[in-house]
DNA sequence: AATATAGATTGACAGTCATCTATATAGATG
DNA sequence: CATCTATATAGATGACTGTCAATCTATATT
């Protein structure tokens, strides 16, 4: 799979919405994650791999513990993505708007 | 389920990206799409369906024909969303930072 | 009216996902 | 070594998704 799908299928998901919210605001373990979230810590765990995968979390370890930390490139690669799609949508629409321009003159012109 | 959630969910599968990434280009039939896709017609419009509810096109009626139109709304709200996470990311980095160094400024005045 | 075309809807099936419980591993600590 | 804590892994289950074939509805054309 795509990074970009990966991040889409990620993000798709509310609870690794939320979990990435926290991460945003600071590094966390999987434990400190299990206590926001009332799921069980393998489904947890099982959310993290996700995130990892899509480049949108990282991982060290500690000791036993792993903490997890937000990676932002992940993100800004999507918004380049939707940006590049607005362009492009934004463009034809220009040129949609031309055409009509023209055919209004046309009209006058007769 | 929340539009935000819609959005990303219709954009996690790449049929449905690949029909935004042609509507970006200009309005097409169902038929057209079809054409576009080696899936069948239920296929395309179970995709269209999910692209819809997710605000991120619309559908007229002409004669027979249902022509679809990108509606780049939802792409801003997606792009919005994943701006706001950034900024609360670098907000806590930056505050991280600034903690760095006055601990380092407290280390030079000892 | 009869027929053709554009789409939507339904039913079935295989695959994936989110979740749980139960168990295993890895490191810390007594 | 024995045990505790943090995390990973395995397996089960119910829900949902992507797909197709078949059928239905609405409009156009002859």
């Amino acid at each position: 799979m795509q990074q970009l799908e990966r991040t889409l299928t990620a993000l798709a998901d509310p609870t690794r919405r939320k979990i990435v919210h926290r991460l945003a605001k600071g590094t966390a373990t999987v434990s400190e994650l299990v206590d926001c979230f009332e799921l069980t810590q393998p489904t947890i765990s099982s959310h993290l791999k996700y995130l990892e995968s899509a480049g949108l979390i990282s991982r060290t370890r500690v000791a036993q513990t792993r903490p997890c930390t937000l990676e932002p490139r992940g993100l800004e690669a999507l918004q380049s993505w939707i940006g590049e799609l607005r362009s492009i949508y934004e463009a034809n629409y220009a040129r949609l708007d031309g055409v009509l321009k023209r055919l209004v003159e046309e009209e006058k012109r007769q």
